[in-house]
DNA sequence: GTCTATATGGCGATAGAC
DNA sequence: GTCTATCGCCATATAGAC
């Protein structure tokens, strides 16, 4: 194993509690317990999302989350644990938007919902956004396995309502997953691209005449693109 | 300057002396370090791409051009240099395919034009494009005076373009650097989340019929979706 | 749970022989 | 120009007191 990679090794990586209603003995020290696991995950993903995994020191974090070194290591093992943890949470966030891929919908109002979903994510995550793309980046190599499997078998099935689209005249031809790929990728751009984006036009998604400025951009280009030509 | 911070230190950076055609005394022996230096560049690019620039260690390019960890310090006196070389070479051939933005052009051959140099880009240099792409998302702490200066003016110059075929009627309104956005986005996707694409469809921009695939999807797309309605 | 040491190992960089 | 040996630093992780 390389300095470089990083991988699962084993490590169980427990998802978080979800802290309870009913306070059963204890119940309020778990819950202590998980709030401030969960407070030190989302400054992890600040710092990890800034200057990736080997750029990011255990000690940035306990600085950045005002608690000490050791002390993070007694919520998290080590420094993998925490990461992968991280990557975890992010991918559920990431696949939610594309639920509304439904068949019997109207393809206009899909793919509108749709873009606007992934925009406010790269608007409200975009350090989650930009982790997940370093990972991605980098070869994935935590995450392949499900990319090919999971993501994969995802895609193939939301592909079939595009494709109803396509069969049913209400969209002209197109490669589904293409499509796929063209909004995820002009989404994304304003999250992973954001320095660029800021140095450029001055401005970003926190805008929010920008946001829907940028929004009504994609979606015109897509629906006015997948317009049948008029014979 | 935290652990992750890289930034020019002064270091200036010696661009790559072009091998001369005459040979005078002691040009061969130049010619022999120059070409030694480049491969060692094209070897390091490779690898800071995949790890970025912590993740990647001195021993690993070594090991990867065969050359001793010591002998690589007599070509590049620290790592820095090394990286910082890499990407200004990164940044002239990013910036290359702009150039075909000309007013006096059919949009349509322009921008079809332009998408598919993005997309050779992509395809023929795509650790550039990762190396680049980890940059950028990491706040771009050495590119970032560029953005905001040089990569600005260009866009503004073009930009001026594009609104000259809104105003002439040749394509809808549309802001010009969204759409300059929408290109950048969907071409250096296949290069950036090539793992991504490659996972999902088993195909990458190397597979002859998949390139040519994807560049018509996307000048199509962006072709169509810029038409003006009809009346 | 939180703290003060401290062990351990890796990595960038240099010295100096050849 | 290339090599062997090594320095010095810093980051992860642990031990053990409180």
């Amino acid at each position: 194993m390389t300095k470089a990679d990083i991988s699962l090794k084993g490590t169980k990586v427990q998802p978080l509690k979800k802290p309870r209603t009913e306070l059963e003995p204890g119940a309020r020290r778990r819950k202590k317990f998980d709030d401030k696991r969960q407070f030190i995950l989302e400054t992890a993903l600040s710092v990890f999302s800034k200057y990736g995994f080997h750029g990011t020191t255990i000690e940035q974090i306990a600085n950045s989350a005002d608690i000490s070194k050791t002390n993070l290591f007694y919520y998290f093992s080590n420094k993998e644990e925490l990461y992968l943890t991280i990557l975890e949470n992010i991918l559920n966030d990431w696949l939610k938007p594309i639920t509304v891929f439904e068949e019997v919908d109207d393809p206009e109002d899909v793919l509108k919902n749709y873009i606007r979903l992934k925009l406010e994510l790269s608007r409200d995550q975009p350090e989650a956004s930009r982790l997940f793309c370093l990972e991605i980046i980098q070869g994935a190599p935590i995450l392949k396995g499900y990319l090919e499997n999971e993501l994969k078998s995802i895609l193939q099935d939301k592909s079939k309502v595009i494709e109803s689209w396509v069969s049913k005249g209400k969209i002209k031809p197109i490669n589904p997953i293409q499509l796929i790929f063209f909004i995820w990728s002009t989404t994304q751009h304003f999250a992973d691209f954001n320095v660029q984006v800021k140095a450029i036009t001055g401005k970003d998604l926190s805008n929010k005449k920008f946001f829907e400025e940028t929004c009504s951009a994609i979606q015109q280009l897509i629906i006015d693109g997948l317009k049948r030509p008029r014979l």
